[in-house]
This record gives structure tokens, sequence and C-alpha cells, in this order.
DNA sequence: TTAGATGCAAAAGATTTGCATTATG
DNA sequence: CATAATGCAAATCTTTTGCATCTAA
């Protein structure tokens, strides 16, 4: 955990977000998720102090907030390389695959006026086990 | 309106589903908006009834459901041109953009097992007006 | 010590369910 | 006229807000 990020600025590093940030480690999840992990453990944490985290991680770019499996959001640990996610149909699983998209933003360049910030890209079907 | 697949199947083309269609056809919405759409035109159907045509329009694959703005489901009327988002940040507008994608298609099967049965991309940023 | 962080309760927003009533085919 | 579809109320689920209390620095 980058103790470096909480240490200025007034933040604090509570044992609440230490525990918080462990069962990101583990794969994307959902709030309940977390919450579910950490009372297996003996660490609950209130619902309400795991969104006000996952929204301070987020501002601190630890972590990113997707929305493709409905309308539950996910959190997963930002990781410095690039890459997208292969969510499986059957089971839910989520594989992270990093993948060349150069040649897709210059398209939408040569396309469009549009000014492009960030993306997301998921691609949804069967993983080996479920096939 | 597909008055075809209405038809068949014991399905029923009512004034409602003729409503909540003809609001899709503006952009991509969601049930609180379409809802808003059509009171103004003093269609009003009921929030319960929106959500229950867009499952049935969903499953006829007439439209297509994301979850690319939060928590809030958006409904478009599905192309047969595969496309796009482009999404403001700012104003929240969407813009479709055609792109070719057949070069990601075939890295993620030299990278991995997964089956891919279909895909989501957006892009995120700022649209001409809001730049 | 003190401002930032937490927990609890309650509110707000999105979606779903049950059931009596309506209206399409 | 049979049954698919609708509307209304209430339940459920996710997320947010307010406020008193706690605690890391």
């Amino acid at each position: 955990m980058n103790k470096k990020l909480l240490s200025q600025n007034g933040h604090r590093l509570t044992k609440q977000r230490c525990s918080i940030f462990e069962a990101l480690d583990l794969h994307p999840q959902s709030v309940a998720e977390i919450k579910d992990v950490l009372e297996k453990k003996e660490e609950t944490v209130d619902k309400t102090t795991i969104y006000r985290t996952l929204e301070y991680f987020s501002q601190l770019n630890l972590i990113n907030k997707t929305h493709f499996n409905g309308v539950t959001a996910q959190y997963e640990l930002a990781s410095p390389d690039h890459h997208h996610h292969l969510i499986c149909n059957n089971c839910g699983s989520v594989e992270d695959v990093p993948l060349n998209e150069k040649l897709l933003l210059a398209q939408v360049k040569r396309k469009s006026n549009f000014e492009v910030k960030n993306h997301s890209l998921e691609f949804f079907g069967l993983c080996p086990n479920c096939q």
C-alpha cells in the first residue's frame, strides 16, 4: 500500500483503509463483496466507510471503478500496465488482458473531433473453464 | 417499429410499447428520461412498464442496455452496424463511431483461451462543443 | 489536541415483485 | 373472451448524506 500518498495532504493511514486495500488485492470486487471478505477475517468495516474509502482511493488513482457487471460497481487496483477485461458470462470471473489499442485511438481521431481522455474495453464470453 | 416480431409468439403491440419505442429513437436514454419524454407528450407510462418493456425489447434484440454512465442503465436501439460510443464527461452526450476492431479480437485470441461472444468499447472525454 | 476518519441511521435513487385490473388479438 | 400487458404499491438493492463519536498524527 502506498503510504507516501497517504502521509501527505493530511491524509491518514487507518486500519480500515489497510483492510480494504488488502481485499482489493484479490480481484475486482463490489462493495458488498469487500464487506464479506473483511467480515470473514473479523475485520468488519461499515459499508459507508467502504464507499468513502473507494471514492478516496479512486481520487488518488489507486483504483478504478467499472460498471460492466450491471448496476453494481466493481473496483479494482489500478495497474501501471493498461489492460482490458475478459468477463465470463457463465461464472462471472474477470481475466485481464493487455492489448495495444493505438490503432483504435487513431481511428477515432480520424473519424471525429471528440477529444478522448480515456476509454474502457471489455470482452464478454466464456472463460476456458466454462467453455 | 418491428411489428412482425410482436405479432408472433402471442406478443401484443400495445400503445405503451409503441410510445417507448419511439422515445428510444431519439438517443440512448435511461428509464427516468424515457418517462419524462413520454410525460411531455401526454403519453404517461408507468416506470414498471418501461422496465418490463425494455427488458422485453432487449430479449428481442431490438435494443441494447449499457451501464457506462454509472448506476443508471441506458438503453439504445440496436443498430445493424456495430459501433462504439464517445461519451462526453462534461455534457453527457453520446456520439456513435464505427470502428474496425478485428485486430483487437485477433490479439485477444492470441493471448488467451477466452471465447469472446461480444464486447463493449467506450471512449470518455470531451465532445467538440465542450472542449 | 484536532481535524480527518468512522459508524450508525436514515434518505435517496434504481430496479424488481406481487397482484388486481385492463385491453389486445 | 382468454391471457398478455399494465399500473400501483411495496419491497429490495445500491449508493449517499448528516451527524455524533473516535482516533491517527
